[in-house]
DNA sequence: AACAGTACTTGGCCATACATAGTACTTTAC
DNA sequence: GTAAAGTACTATGTATGGCCAAGTACTGTT
């Protein structure tokens, strides 16, 4: 047990809902997503965000369209779809909750401790 | 890929950090973590705390000393050592910046959209 | 034609949360 | 004094998601 495996435990879930929130600010590809992830420091591998956008693909919440590009092989551009946006909705709460529910616990060691 | 499925995965890692929080605060066992935990909402049951707890004492993150109880079972009083302390630190600058990121890009979704 | 760059795919590994069933001890009830 | 109820802890098996690493396929450059 050490902390890098925890810290990649943490991220479960989590990862999910941002890549979603992402999708549905707009059509977006993978490298794009790459890039916002990377600006808000949460990093990924290709090897992580791949089998999950097929994950929500096959399940229904989101649907991508073939784009051809001028450098390179043509991309998969993804778009929320209205079971997405509601299940999006689902984890906004469920995150909210749980950072309201860590705080609470570790506020309270700080006032303590 | 159903929502409850999604909420179980986010909670992963963060529950090792809150119980962490809980014992650094005090000597507790296993049912005081418990209602701990669910006055803060996040319920957890035996099968997951128990072997949570067994993980993090086999780290050398806590310990447990035996305490007999009037009613029941002796009980198992856990406390914080040296490494669990700074694992638990470490943990709480994981969290912080996983918190950050998230906000970022939630926040970014909610400006546009 | 060979090479580098970009985009996507696949298979196997690991750790955690959960469900469920089980063990062991103490107090209460008859 | 024995059975029942309650408390505390243990053990086993399942599912999932993130990661590593290797691989495929298409485009443009040299």
């Amino acid at each position: 047990m050490n902390l890098e495996n925890t810290q990649v435990q943490m991220r479960k879930g989590i990862l999910e809902y941002c890549i979603l929130h992402i999708i549905s600010r707009g059509e977006v590809y993978a490298s794009d997503m790459l890039d916002e992830l990377t600006a808000a420091r949460m990093i990924v591998v290709e090897g992580t965000l791949y089998p999950l956008l097929t994950r929500i693909k096959n399940a229904g919440l989101v649907e991508y369209k073939w784009v051809e590009s001028k450098s390179g092989p043509p991309r998969k551009y993804y778009k929320l779809t209205g079971i997405g946006s509601q299940f999006l909705k689902g984890l906004s709460d469920t995150w909210e909750e749980l950072v309201q529910s860590t705080e609470q616990i570790t506020q309270k060691s700080k006032t303590i401790v």
